[in-house]
DNA sequence: ATTTTCAAT
């Protein structure tokens, strides 16, 4: 992706979902890169950004033998429904596991906290995004030009607020 | 108005 879609999705809010993703084959102890397995994707209009990584799942035509995993760097966190059909998609397809890194929790739509739960009650790991992963996105997914990742200001005191947010809501408390 | 919330209602 470009630069200004990094800073507009990553480091401030857009009304839209960027997903990059990595998709690994687990090889003795150590996880490979699939090929194509790393790229990016956005919302479509009705169609969450989440529901269309599903729809390239077929494409890696994934071995039921083997193991996977499947690491996102999201710049929302999924709604109910779209936590629903991830939570169908990983009972369907136990040699899959996911881990999602959120810039920040999407709240806009009732029901999220349940969503997010019921993820992490199928087996995904879900954090928020650090300085670590802001820094992997960027010199991953991003035409960067060799430019250094730049921490922007309240990077890391926005980053520890979701982080609470988001462990309030996994272990089922008010907030 | 506590902020640019995957167009939802």
């Amino acid at each position: 992706m470009d630069q200004d879609t990094f800073w507009s999705n990553f480091a401030n809010k857009e009304r839209k979902t960027y997903l990059c993703y990595e998709v690994e084959l687990l090889d003795g102890n150590s996880w490979v890169l699939l090929e194509e397995g790393r790229g990016f994707l956005h919302n479509q209009l009705r169609r969450h950004a989440e529901l269309c990584f599903l729809d390239r799942v077929p494409s890696w035509q994934l071995d039921p033998a083997k193991r996977y995993r499947v690491t996102w760097l999201l710049s929302w966190s999924p709604c109910t429904d779209c936590a629903r059909d991830l939570v169908t998609f990983l009972q369907h397809n136990s040699h899959v596991s996911l881990r999602i890194f959120t810039a920040r929790i999407y709240t806009y739509l009732k029901g999220y906290e349940e969503g997010l739960r019921s993820l992490q009650g199928a087996g995904a790991h879900l954090a928020i995004m650090t300085s670590t992963e802001f820094e992997h996105c960027w010199g991953t997914f991003v035409h960067n030009q060799g430019t250094p990742f730049e921490p922007w200001n309240g990077l890391d005191e926005n980053s520890q607020e979701e982080s609470m947010k988001l462990q309030r809501i996994l272990q089922n408390e008010d907030n």
